[in-house]
RNA sequence: GGAGAAGUACCCAAGAGGCCGAAGGGGCUCCCCUGCUAAGGGAGUAGGACGGGGUAACUGUCGCGAGGGUUCAAAUCCCUCCUUCUCCGCCA
């Protein structure tokens, strides 16, 4: 959520830094609003303090053991109006919050405009293998080495499930084995969150209620769904509250399985696991002062690099455009690895800054050592990473002429092997 | 799933329509006394959100789990929800 005071006091600025993402607003309602709802709020807070005084008043006659019933019927009045103008504030403040949380984050002053064609390559990690055979897609070497079995995934979960079996299995694990030990080696801390979330942490993560048909939603009384990125839980576990300055930064990763409906979202270039129901992710997130935040997105991108490095695989890291930025971050770098069978660059990390955005929604609030007081937090996130593109990479880009796949070195002690036949 | 009880500041806790921005402890901060890992005395200690104000002093409103309601007036009465605890049932 973006500072309606930043938006008061410069709208002309706000205006011109969302016009990079291709957004366009007039900010001439939403300050008509703003200014309405003071009015309403100055005006129904007077008669409260007038009321406030009058009952005061009341009870020190009461307790002279006087008569007070003279100053009812005026009071019941000024109750009946602060009745209604305390509805007529909220409807105009709801409106107000309304119009401001549908905008979007202001991109970085170095992130350039317009959309994914000006997305920038800023690293080239390795370089296209290269077979001397006709090289297979992930989904035949994974059907042949029988390390996933799409169909009685289907059978078991439906369209978009596909399920892990054998050394597919351990190979999988074995992945998310060797990122969870390196951020442990980094010093983060290890969090397992719940998967099912309620109302609350899909709004606090700005996912709500824009975006609520994107999640699978559980039965019951309560709202409550599957988290679709660990993200969600992690932005919310200090959600309304003030940490000391100290405290900060605070460094996590969670390993969740991702759920996402992605209803239409299906195309016939994104076979096997490019693209599913549920997915494995590791996911890193940050939060930090103000002045931490670029460093600590330096050390997130690092990471992550790293990890896709350890692996031998060829990737490049892009920086986004503007318009690729996702609506709750300022900055955004992501890591596209190489599907040899697609011939494109697919996203298996994306690092981004969300400056103060989500912390302002979810009320990340933290107090420096002498200060009275709060500030907003910045958080950050990245994935760290999504297993489930990387094994398909691996699978690929790993290729023997045979149909064999070599096993990256750094996972060969999880599995016992260094060749998968 | 059933039956009870409870949620008040950093912690414990009183409060039962107006005298409650909320007693009393503990803790913490400062001071005094005391030559010193003890003890005693005194003072301070509700945050936060949203407004007003030269965005300063100061000041208004809302805050007793959350949201509604009753009332001239709600921590206190009523309703809904959330959470915690105890007992029973079921169970990996």
């Amino acid at each position: 959520m973006l500072d309606i005071k930043k938006i008061r006091e410069n709208p002309e600025e706000v205006k011109k830094a969302l016009l990079k993402r291709n957004y366009k607003v007039d900010f001439n309602v939403l300050l008509e609003l703003d200014e309405e709802r003071k009015k309403l709020i100055t005006e129904v807070e007077e008669l409260k303090a007038q009321r406030n005084k009058a009952s005061k008043d009341v009870g020190q006659i009461k307790r002279d053991g006087g008569d007070a019933s003279h100053l009812f019927d005026e009071m019941k009045k000024a109750s009946d109006k602060i009745k209604e103008l305390d509805i007529k504030a909220a409807e105009v403040d709801n409106k107000v919050k309304e119009f401001v949380e549908a905008l979007p984050n202001l991109p970085d002053d170095d992130v350039v405009a317009g959309g994914k064609e000006n997305n920038q390559v800023v690293k080239t990690f390795g370089k296209k293998p290269e077979f001397g055979f006709e090289a297979k897609n992930h989904v035949d070497l994974a059907t042949n080495l029988k390390l996933i079995d799409y169909e009685r995934g289907v059978k078991l979960g439906g369209n978009g499930f596909w399920l892990y079996s054998g050394m597919g299995a351990q190979i999988e694990w074995a992945l998310l084995n060797y990122f969870v030990s390196e951020h442990i080696k980094d010093g983060y801390e290890f969090i397992l969150p719940p998967h099912m979330l309620n109302y609350e942490c899909g709004y606090g993560a700005g996912q709500f209620p824009k975006f609520e048909e994107d999640v699978f939603r559980l039965q019951g009384d309560r709202f409550m769904f599957m988290l679709p990125t660990a993200e969600t839980a992690l932005i919310n576990l200090y959600r309304d509250e003030i940490l000391s300055g100290e405290e900060l930064p605070k460094r996590l990763f969670a390993y969740t399985p991702c759920y996402r409906r992605e209803a239409g979202s299906y195309r016939a270039n994104e076979r096997g696991m490019i693209r599913g129901h549920q997915f494995n992710k590791v996911e890193m997130f940050a939060f930090t002062k103000p002045e931490e935040s670029d460093a600590l997105q330096k050390e997130l991108i690092d990471k992550a690099c790293r990890l896709v490095e350890g692996l031998g695989l060829h990737y490049q890291l892009t920086k986004l455009a503007a318009g690729d930025v996702s609506a709750s971050m300022a900055s955004t770098y992501d890591i596209e690895i190489w599907m040899p069978s697609m011939n494109e660059y697919k996203e298996v990390s994306s690092v981004s800054n969300a400056r103060d955005y989500q912390a302002r929604r979810a009320a990340l609030r933290f107090k420096r050592k002498g200060e009275k007081k709060t500030e907003l937090m910045h958080t950050l996130n990245g994935s760290g990473l999504a297993t489930s593109r990387l094994l398909p990479a691996i699978l690929e880009q790993n290729q023997q002429a045979d149909g064999s796949v070599i096993v990256p070195e750094v996972l060969r002690k999880y599995i016992g092997i260094d060749i998968i036949k």
